[in-house]
RNA sequence: GGUCCCGUAGUGUAGCGGUUUAACACGCUGCCCUGUCAAGGCAGAGAUCGCGGGUUCAAAUCCCGUCGGGACCGCCA
């Protein structure tokens, strides 16, 4: 072994000890007669310390001695002189000083700064990767991620889940999100599909008698990136046999509360039991399907009052089927035209047409784009309903009602961002349930399952799917954190008649529906028992625990935002040989 | 596919038509220094301002193109 101890163990308990260490030097104070270096291993820093004339030899080789050299030093153990401890660092009471060193491996200068959690390009740091990962931020983020899912595995187990394995290499679904595909050497023309997830091989898993199976598993999906998005991620994927929703969300709910405690204390939940919203009402009040919970600013319904209220826009918009609803954007008030119309643009990104205002400012004074059209009893009614005070800025979207959620929902988080109503240490969990089962597809002209193709509709909408499938819900439960997306599950079709009922639902022919789901429809012959899951995300989880920007600050090496890595240079073009082992033949049309 | 933002020593930034020999901090190199812990002191090296073109008497600075990076929209059952 290279160390007797770790650089963070060592305590004033330690003190006496003769020990040997090794690690990188995290810095070096040379005081000409006497050096100290700060010894740094994954467990902390210890500071070591040359005494020129008791080891003369170890103080010269701590000379050439620069940051990120990997020694191995021996010394002994003492108490720092008095007035000298560092309070900052574990190992501030004691110090080693050092009788031999020995050179490990020397190390050029790195491109940034190891003992320092300074900004980097981020291009530069996933180039050097393994160096940036060799700072105590990163390191400590990949410890959480590592004890999230030791605890997702320990409380698992206990619940009598088992771990079970399922192909990387597996069929292609062209529903949903682009594949990766893999060529097949064996069968040439043909293609394995990376999984976008395990779905249909843990809902096998049940057939197969295992009720309770998770996998910490890996998934891929060949679409654009975004800061919470990577080709591959990380789920935690499990289902459970002989469960109703209720039993799903129960388990799920008390682990994810047991670890938040556990791990991250500094952190507070936003309520216990988590709240649960249906998909109306999270739509209604937050304009969104995953609502942040963290602040108030919530939607509020003025189409009754619009009617009749003189604005042309706004009974347009009614007349039209459509919907206005506000916000009180409070502390505002005081916004300049072009502030507001930097919201008006905001808006429109997302098809609103427009964002009618009413401003009181905090001198008391109203500008409005539409107050001119209404009568005084409208307005004060108005105000009313918005509990208009001095300095509110009230927001106003009428249109289809999926712009106006839509518009106002994107509005409200953005501007909750902007007036800093969000406390970064609060976790706000919640449940959404009562989905639509499927909505329809104007393109496509076809109807299109709001989750996956297996979800149980809800069991007393089941009859709806032929005569009226617009008004289904579904047993679809979505696990909510801070507003995004943190798992979707749902119970499953059990029932082959049903499942081939939803096929045709959703316009998948017999022929193609065998092709592409035969193996799902025989097992579920076979005595498939009722079954359900969940599949919470791994990097969002430990991203907003760790309180990072983006989840490749918790992926140890994740691509940029091109879906490249810059540290091994990947996709790289493949060898003509290989090419031709499986048939293919590259066709790049001209730039 | 689209919109927006950013490219200046190794890193982070300043400079945004002429006063610049492109500045500052950290890092790096050398020398001095026996109690520092973001050690200190002194000296020094290091940048054709992403690349190409244009405007101008004059471009890091303005314009166009291009490359690279990021944020967002679309997309992500």
């Amino acid at each position: 072994m290279y160390k007797t101890h770790t650089c963070g163990q060592l305590t004033a308990a330690d003190a006496g000890q003769s020990v040997t260490l090794a690690g990188w030097v995290h810095r070096r104070r040379d005081h000409g007669g006497l050096t100290f270096i700060d010894l740094r291993d994954r467990f902390g820093l210890v500071q070591i310390v040359s005494d020129p004339e008791a080891a003369p030899e170890a103080h010269a080789a701590f000379e050439p001695v620069r940051n990120e050299w990997v020694l191995q030093v021996s010394g002994v153990v003492r108490p720092r002189p008095e007035g000298m401890a560092n309070p900052e660092l574990a190992s501030g009471e004691i110090e080693v000083v050092v009788s031999e060193v020995k050179v490990l491996n020397p190390a050029v200068t790195p491109p940034f700064l190891i003992n320092k959690d300074e900004d980097v390009d981020e291009n530069t740091r996933l180039k050097y990767r393994y160096l940036d990962l060799r700072r105590p931020r990163m390191q400590a983020n990949l410890e959480l991620r590592h004890k999230v899912v030791k605890f997702i595995r320990d409380y698992l187990d206990k619940e009598g889940f088992l771990e079970i394995e399922t192909p990387i290499l597996f069929k292609t679904t062209p529903e949903g999100a682009r594949d990766y595909l893999v060529p097949s050497r064996v069968h040439p023309g043909e293609f394995y599909a990376l999984p976008q997830s395990p779905q249909q091989l843990k809902q096998l898993l049940m057939v197969a008698g295992y009720e309770r199976y998770f996998q910490i598993a890996r998934c891929f999906r060949d679409e654009d990136l975004r800061g919470d998005r990577q080709p591959e991620f990380t789920q935690l994927d499990m289902e459970m046999s002989f469960v109703e929703r209720e039993d799903v969300m129960d388990l799920v709910e008390r682990m994810y509360t047991a670890m938040v405690k556990q791990l991250v204390p500094h952190k507070r939940l936003l309520a216990e039991p988590w709240p649960r919203l249906t998909y109306k009402e999270a739509m209604q009040r937050f304009g969104k399907d995953a609502p942040d919970l963290r602040f108030g600013m919530e939607l509020q319904d003025l189409t009754a009052w619009a009617a009749g209220s003189g604005f042309k826009v706004f009974e347009d918009a009614l007349a039209a089927g459509g919907h206005v609803r506000a916000i009180n954007a409070r502390g505002l008030g005081g916004y300049s035209r072009k502030e507001i119309d930097a919201l008006t643009e905001f808006a429109k990104q997302f098809k609103a047409k427009g964002l009618a205002y009413l401003a009181i400012t905090p001198e008391g004074e109203e500008r409005s784009s539409f107050s001119k059209f209404l009568s005084p009893e409208k307005l004060a009614e108005l105000k009313t309903a918005l509990d208009a005070q001095t300095g509110d800025l009230l927001l106003f979207v009428a249109d289809k009602p999926e712009v106006v959620f839509d518009a106002l929902g994107r509005l409200r988080e953005h501007l909750g961002e902007a007036l800093n109503l969000i406390d970064p240490d609060l976790l706000a969990f919640c449940w959404v349930i009562d989905f639509p089962f499927a909505f329809w597809d104007e393109e496509e002209q076809r109807w299109e399952p709001s989750q996956h193709l297996f979800t149980l509709p809800m069991p007393e909408d089941i009859d709806l799917i032929e005569s009226d499938p617009g008004s289904m819900r579904g047993t679809q439960y979505d696990m909510v954190l801070n507003g995004t997306e943190a798992a979707g599950g749902s119970i499953r079709i059990h029932d082959p008649a049903l499942q081939k009922r939803i096929f045709k639902l959703i316009g998948l022919s017999d022929e193609v529906a065998r092709e592409r789901f035969g193996h799902m429809l025989e097992a579920l012959e076979f005595g498939a028992p009722p079954h359900g899951g969940i599949a919470p995300g791994i990097d969002r989880l430990v991203m907003l625990l760790a309180g990072a920007e983006s989840i490749r600050e918790v992926i140890a090496f994740p691509k940029n935002q091109a879906a490249r890595d810059v540290m091994a240079d990947a996709p790289s073009p493949a060898e003509g040989h290989q090419l031709k082992e499986l048939h293919i033949k590259v066709d790049i049309g001209k730039k």
